[in-house]
DNA sequence: TACGTCTATATATAGACGAG
DNA sequence: CTCGTCTATATATAGACGTA
């Protein structure tokens, strides 16, 4: 019986791996892994996961949940008359603006979806790796994505100005009650604290080499 | 001695979990591991990664490594102008619309970001929980963030039209050199594929209800 | 060089509780 | 309810190899 030469997982310091070589394997590794936690934690509990990897090198890997369309037309096309009617910021017409790239991108983005699809019996989850290079039709998909969550971050923006300039401004709130009760049934407040502390952090030296990653 | 309470870890399986209560404790524990994950990832290979997680209710969480902030500006204000004398996309004056939303959010950004780095002694890494409802200064700067990385799509997007095009209306590329190379430096190929496959992903059930989440 | 596989071990975490 | 803590176990994965 020869002698065994895995001693098992190893333990390792949370540092820049200095080794290129193990560097690189152990990004693949951890990529994987770090995508299915994400794949889990979407089935489990339901949420919607984007995650945006960019290797040193020049990779792009992104991992996704179910097609972030529905939203975005709802955003785009659906109620967002109740909105139309108060005094809205800068961001408005960036977004009227915004929603003709993203009926553009989501028209190929549709087309796409069919022929992924079929690609992937997996179904609800999409990922793409080395977008660059290789995939458009990837990447249409996956700036609407981006595009998506975009406009969520900015209509909130948009939605949290505006309650700051009605409460400033026209403290009554009157013509603007709408809005208030809109801004309520999309996201009623819960303010909750969760502190992290992931060791040094901050250690991470990063060098934007032309390295093989 | 009393009864040992906790048999330990259970296994569970990978599909939408039923107890809301439950869920909602998983969801917290997950996320919090797999930012753990995410941070990992980034200090061992040094990559860059967002993570942007929608829970079912309202939040939004996010996770990202140290400032991305100067990509967005090489972009920006940078070596842009090499791809200016080609013939580009629609997607071209779209950046360019942009790049005021981002020059805006980019100054409010710069200023909340010194008081961000001052109560986040981890520098590197930034983390927003509960953004909607309070942190207007963090959806700026996790607006920015996004919109960089959108813009780091859709300039790709971009790239990959404009070298599709060049290689079929005018194959000889003639006139388009330049910015080939700078694709080329950009992010030079490598194709290669690298298949998942994490069960039953197909399975998970999104039930965009109002619940507590 | 770049990946799957194979261990043995380092971590993540499901469930149960206790504190707000 | 919403979180930290505490086990005991389910997973992830560092190294080492075989393969393409």
């Amino acid at each position: 019986m020869v002698k065994k030469t895995t001693q098992g997982r190893k333990k390792i310091e949370i540092k820049k791996i200095e080794n290129q070589s193990n560097r690189q394997v152990t990004f693949s590794k951890r990529r994987v892994g770090l995508f299915k936690k994400a794949s889990e934690l979407c089935i489990l509990s339901g949420a919607e996961i984007s995650i945006i990897v960019h290797s040193l090198g020049k990779r792009v890997f992104a991992f996704g949940h179910p097609t972030v369309d529905g939203v975005v037309d709802r955003f785009l096309n659906g109620n967002s008359e109740a909105r139309e009617g108060c005094p809205t910021v800068k961001t408005r017409d960036f977004n009227r603006h915004y929603s003709d790239v993203c009926k553009q991108l989501d028209a190929e983005k549709k087309l796409k979806d069919s022929i992924e699809n079929t690609k992937t019996p997996r179904g609800g989850l999409w990922w793409e790796d080395d977008v660059d290079g290789l995939g458009l039709e990837e990447l249409e998909q996956y700036a609407a994505a981006l595009e998506e969550l975009m406009k969520n971050v900015t209509m909130r923006a948009d939605d949290l100005m505006l309650i700051q300039n009605s409460s400033n401004s026209l403290p009554d709130g009157e013509g603007c009650l709408a809005v208030d009760e809109t801004l309520a049934l999309m996201h009623q407040n819960q303010a909750t604290t969760s502190p992290f502390d992931y060791g040094n952090c901050n250690a991470a030296a990063f060098g934007y080499g032309q390295e093989s990653i």
